[in-house]
RNA sequence: GGCCCGAUAGCUCAAUGGUAGAGCAGUUGCCUUUUAAGCAAUUGGUUCUGGGUUCGAGUCCCAGUCGGGCCA
């Protein structure tokens, strides 16, 4: 640098820039990274503290981030982003003094953070914004902040920097926080039926209660492998031995499988058992779930979806048997009497690709189940009677042995939410684990059929996607676009 | 894992195989009610990496890295 502080020679490089303001700031004897600076109102307050029709309000004390700076000479304005919103402050020379051309203009950047402190007035524009009658710096930004009017768009970036997203990008804001208030109003909904939320393991020695691949990891203490739980639901029936009638839990479940759209390798699950009910009764509860919650964070029971078109989930749902859609969907009256290779047969006309050898014919016919019915179950729709093999931890069907007393939920062309008839009996839970399992004998939870041999009591049992539940209800396009840091590979830095 | 697409200034994007540009951001001025503020001047590039073709490559070819989409 040819002589100290010469911003012009380092225009160039903006870190630089930045860090040569930091060190003036430092020289002066100010801290650009204050312990604190106190808030008294955050930005969304504001509009209401002034009175239609009045000149001035109180005075108020907000902090934010800089997320826009218009500086017009004597006076400016700059935009303060704080977690409830944007308010505008309005700096001037006549207010500020001194401070305001040999601080405020020459050293205080977008992105940073600072405190106002003045009393409310309205612009001729009619913006409620707070006129500054002292303000501070009170945390500097060494980075500058992505465009101003595009945000951030590369793909990569918005998600391995999600903090410049949120700065940046006002419907990432939105829907993250929207993610937010959904699982708090799920958690007050269900406090009001009387559950008890809990906390189960997450190292697992067999991870059961779904057909996934885990992830596996060794803890060096007992000198053992774990999995990471694919599955909520093992403890917590154990719970329901236990005399908790009523548990939830909202926890993270980790499939070591594929990534994509509608896929993270760790998402969100809420699981919830209830005693003395059936698949009926979660078919109620999880109705009356899904509109609380559209009432209460959305304010409507339609949502638009990303793809167009809009998902009515008031009122009634629709409900269908999985083999009543498996007929209209084949026009093939007689599909279940086929065997295996006249299916795979219908399969290809269809324009389904080749099923793989080793696939039961029950596979074959889920196939057109997961590839050409779900998709189009775009409006609530319970599909109910499934075949038993796909699930062996509900119970029969009594008047169809064939189907298990199950539903599982669609919206969106999508699985939101599996419900069963818990299976209790025991001895029938073993025999369906054993045919599961087949010769991997030691992925069987042995402790989890000792608690059923002590006694479970009959129960509902409920499983939601979060993640989906999110994607559905803010219009997203991607699941990734309600988790704030999805699975990404690692970044090699040099 | 397969196929397709993308990667250019801090950000958003341009650029027939022929001297890499713009807007925003930055720097220097002007500007006391702006709303993507405005005006003037100006700095800034390993065109993802490595090979190849060519007189000449951001552009064409091959391999790789990372990301996105579709499929499995």
């Amino acid at each position: 640098m040819s002589e100290p502080h010469d911003l012009n020679a380092i225009s160039n490089d903006l870190f630089a820039v930045r860090r040569e303001k930091l060190a003036i700031l430092r020289e002066a004897g100010e801290d650009p990274f204050r312990a604190n600076w106190d808030q008294s109102h955050v930005a969304a307050d504001c509009p209401a503290l002034l009175p239609e029709g009045a000149e001035e309000g109180p005075e108020v004390s907000v902090a934010g981030r800089i997320v826009a700076l218009r500086v017009m000479g004597k006076a400016s304005f700059v935009k303060l982003l704080d977690r409830s919103g944007v308010v505008q402050c309005y700096l001037t020379r006549d207010a500020l003094g001194e401070r305001y051309d040999g601080h405020f203009k020459k050293l205080v950047d977008l992105g940073d953070f600072i405190g106002v402190r003045g009393r409310l007035f309205r612009t001729k524009t009619g913006e409620v914004t707070v006129r500054a009658a002292a303000y501070g710096l009170v945390s500097k930004a060494l980075r500058p902040p992505p465009e101003k009017f595009h945000g951030l768009a590369d793909p990569e970036q918005v998600y391995r920097q999600r903090y410049l997203d949120l700065v940046a990008n006002h419907d990432s804001r939105r829907r993250l926080l929207t993610r937010s208030r959904i699982i708090e109003s799920i958690r007050r909904f269900l406090w009001s039926r009387g559950f008890a939320e809990v906390e189960t393991p997450a190292l697992h020695g067999v991870a059961g209660g779904a057909a996934a691949r885990p992830f596996v990891t060794h803890f060096n203490a007992l000198d053992c492998d774990f999995s990471l739980r694919i599955a909520l639901e093992l403890h917590l029936k154990r719970c329901l031995v236990g005399g908790l009638d009523r548990v939830f839990e909202i926890g993270r479940v980790f499939r070591n499988e594929g990534l994509s759209r509608k896929h993270n390798p760790e998402f969100t699950m809420l699981e919830l058992y209830q005693a003395y009910t059936d698949y009926r009764g979660m078919m109620e509860l999880i109705r009356s779930l899904i509109q609380q919650v559209c009432r209460e964070v959305l304010g409507s029971t339609t949502v638009a979806r990303a793809e167009g078109g809009e998902i009515d989930l008031g009122g009634e749902w629709r409900e269908v048997r999985y083999k009543d859609l498996i007929l209209g969907r084949t026009g093939d009256p007689a599909w279940f009497s086929r065997t295996k290779e006249e299916k795979i047969e219908a399969c290809r006309r269809l324009g389904l690709g080749e099923p793989r050898p080793d696939w039961e014919d029950f596979e074959v016919t889920n196939e057109v189940f997961a590839k050409l019915v779900e998709p189009t179950l775009i409006q609530p729709t319970f599909v109910t009677h499934i075949p038993r093999q796909l699930c062996p931890l509900a119970k029969l069907t009594p008047d169809d042995p064939d189907t298990i007393d199950v539903f599982e939920l669609c919206i969106n062309g999508q699985e939101i939410a599996p419900a069963y008839s818990e299976q209790n009996d025991p001895l029938e839970q073993r025999r369906m684990l054993e045919a599961q399992a087949g010769a991997e004998t030691h992925r069987i939870d042995e402790d989890f059929l000792l608690a059923l041999e002590h006694g479970m009591p009959p129960a509902g049992g409920l499983g939601v996607g979060v993640d989906r539940l999110g994607v559905l209800l803010t219009g997203a396009a991607n699941i990734r676009d309600t988790i704030l840091f999805p699975t990404l590979r690692p970044e090699v830095r040099e």
